[in-house]
DNA sequence: CGCAAAATAGAACGATCGTTCGTTTCATTG
DNA sequence: CAATGAAACGAACGATCGTTCTATTTTGCG
């Protein structure tokens, strides 16, 4: 209940033993992987160019995931991972309410626009597999609903601690602050413009402004949840 | 100047002369182009099945392009000739200010969440080739580029008009917007989120409101906005 | 009709893709 | 140290890709 619910989250791999051989390179393909996948997009992997990157044979990477499919698969699984590590868990240890939002927020923000590596697999898949049915598609939509989820129950808790207004759409909201992040997305990665950030910023502080005007601020501590 | 700069408008074909049968299957194959761009991306182009698709052999189609590139930028510039004419040009003929911006939004919409076929290019484009340098890139760019500054153009009318405050960030309404846009896309396409027609729509009234509160409502044409 | 030019077909190319298979190297443990 | 299983290799496969080249067909015009 205190992560974003993944499908699967246990490993084959046996937690207090040291990691074998075979797993420590998994996780050096998966490495090379992830940031393949950031610059071509997930349907630009390609397993001859992850064997140059990690400096394998052909066969040797793809025996560690056993087709193409799975290996796609992996890589959302493991971005998934660091989106939780980097994102989600820090913020969670903020107050309750606008704090935790705005953290949410702001580290989502340099999630996707992190500088010269990585654009977020999440935007750039979901344009990629729009109109693709299938394991990966499927696997991605978990993760991002996953997100989305996390996202509402942060903004539903901010609502319920007086922060934002009672009649605040959690689900209204959340559509708005990921179209910023797209947007940022887009501006910063496509047309490299450099006052994004700025740019949704103040966006954001001015969708926090609207949805908390008139807000209670009803003290904690005994309020009622609905 | 009453359209989007197109970088070089003129085709090489007489204007009065009858279609040559060269260009009428040209236009066939950027049609089913179109279509296949639509589902597959810029990078899922195929001359080979663009070939099944028209009936007929790859070089026929190759024949037309004299290259996957040129044939990827032709897809893009034929999209944005659609682009203008279903949104820009209609938008056009409405009343300068508000009522302007209000259809030309409208019809992004309508563009970008059309039912069946057809992701946007522009869109999905973005994503593709945001790390991807060459002319394909560049095309693209350039036709965003052009479509944002008409926005841009929209949105200062507007302020000029005194149905935007006086202090409006024209780039900053224009970078909301483009997000209201991008999470339509999003949800629609990718999360098949069946009401989010609805939140975009809400969302771009509570844009509205915003940037209209307190606008002067000057004299202009002799008609205060509601 | 006849002829030149444009349009299309067809076969072949080199490259790259994911995948399979048999073999060899390596790591681990009894 | 020897034996066993995991891990990595290397070659080959069939498919598909964009592209090139040479015929062949079709079109449009005098």
């Amino acid at each position: 209940m205190s992560h974003l619910p993944t499908a699967t989250a246990a490993r084959t791999v046996s937690p207090t033993r040291p990691q074998q051989k075979g797993q420590q390179t998994r996780a050096a393909i998966l490495e090379a992987a992830l940031a393949q996948a950031s610059h071509m997009g997930l349907e630009g992997l390609s397993i001859g160019a992850l064997a140059d990157a990690a400096q394998m044979s052909k066969s040797g990477v793809f025996a560690h995931f056993g087709s193409r499919e799975e290996l796609q698969i992996s890589v959302i699984r493991e971005y998934h991972t660091r989106f939780e590590e980097e994102v989600f868990f820090p913020s969670m240890s903020e107050a309750r309410g606008l704090p935790r939002l705005r953290s949410l927020f702001e580290r989502w923000i340099h999630r996707v626009s992190k500088e010269l590596d990585s654009g977020c697999i999440y935007i750039s898949g979901a344009v990629e597999f729009d109109d693709r049915p299938g394991p990966v598609r499927d696997a991605l939509a978990e993760m991002v609903r996953a997100w989305h989820a996390a996202l509402r129950r942060a903004i539903q808790i901010a609502i319920d601690e007086g922060h934002l207004r009672a009649d605040t759409d959690a689900l209204q909201m959340l559509f708005e602050m990921h179209g910023l992040i797209l947007a940022l997305h887009h501006d910063a990665r496509f047309l490299r413009d450099p006052g994004v950030l700025d740019r949704v910023r103040g966006a954001f502080a001015r969708l926090l402004t609207h949805y908390q005007a008139g807000a209670a601020a009803t003290r904690r501590r005994a309020s009622p949840k609905p």
